[in-house]
DNA sequence: GGAATGCTTATCCATACGGTTTAGTATCCG
DNA sequence: CGGATACTAAACCGTATGGATAAGCATTCC
């Protein structure tokens, strides 16, 4: 079930960048994008979006392939599969917490 | 529903380090452990716990409250709702490879 | 009061990160 | 061939991160 996974570390690390979530974001929307398309709106040199490209890539949340001198990036969400089920284990207790301000509430208010 | 929250950026990059995950576990296994008995067992100077608690702290998913000279934290999991919200918009990404996956399997074996 | 305990602050260090500019390599077009 | 396009590579820079030590407070205990 992690085949196509990275590290937790390089994936929660990968998008804790707004451009890069930005990023997994175009993508999300109209995958398959080239490089030079997905940097142009961002207010950034091309290296400095080559190098989020890279570390997407690295944390496996995006793939490149080259036709030509274009390349196109698609997303590869699988890893963040990983990260919810991480975050999961933890749902418990926001919504206890949830539960306990109601029972508190209740209490409070014994009608 | 964010008052509680801290931005994704600090959330995520707080979850990018496996000592701080480790943290997180042991106060979801035992809430209130105190600062030194969380830094115990972690091959790493106390010092250095501390600047992990603090990132915690800053991304708001612990609090910490003085009492006499021992500092008990709690796990204060809430902003990874907003982390999980944030991941739950990929899910169709990845559920939709599952079945692509699936239905390649079946084209390949029309029994 | 004095010593031990529990945490904090300060300083320092190496490496990683996020950005820049400049230069280089393919590839396509005319 | 020559030039434009699309990306990549290299070097550099300031700041942040993750760690270490050493010293400094409070608080509790004897």
């Amino acid at each position: 079930m992690d085949k196509h996974s990275a590290p937790l570390d390089q994936v929660f690390a990968a998008l804790a960048d707004p451009t890069r979530r930005a990023l997994l974001e175009r993508l999300a929307a109209e995958d398959g994008q080239t490089v030079s398309a997905l940097a142009a709106p961002i207010a950034m040199s091309l290296p400095a979006v080559m190098k989020h490209l890279d570390v997407l890539e690295g944390a496996r949340l995006i793939t490149r392939r080259k036709t030509g001198r274009t390349v196109h990036c698609r997303l590869a969400a699988a890893p963040m599969e990983d990260a919810m089920a991480w975050l999961a284990r933890y749902q418990r207790f926001w919504a206890e917490s949830l539960d306990r301000l109601a029972a508190i509430v209740e209490a409070k208010d014994p009608t």
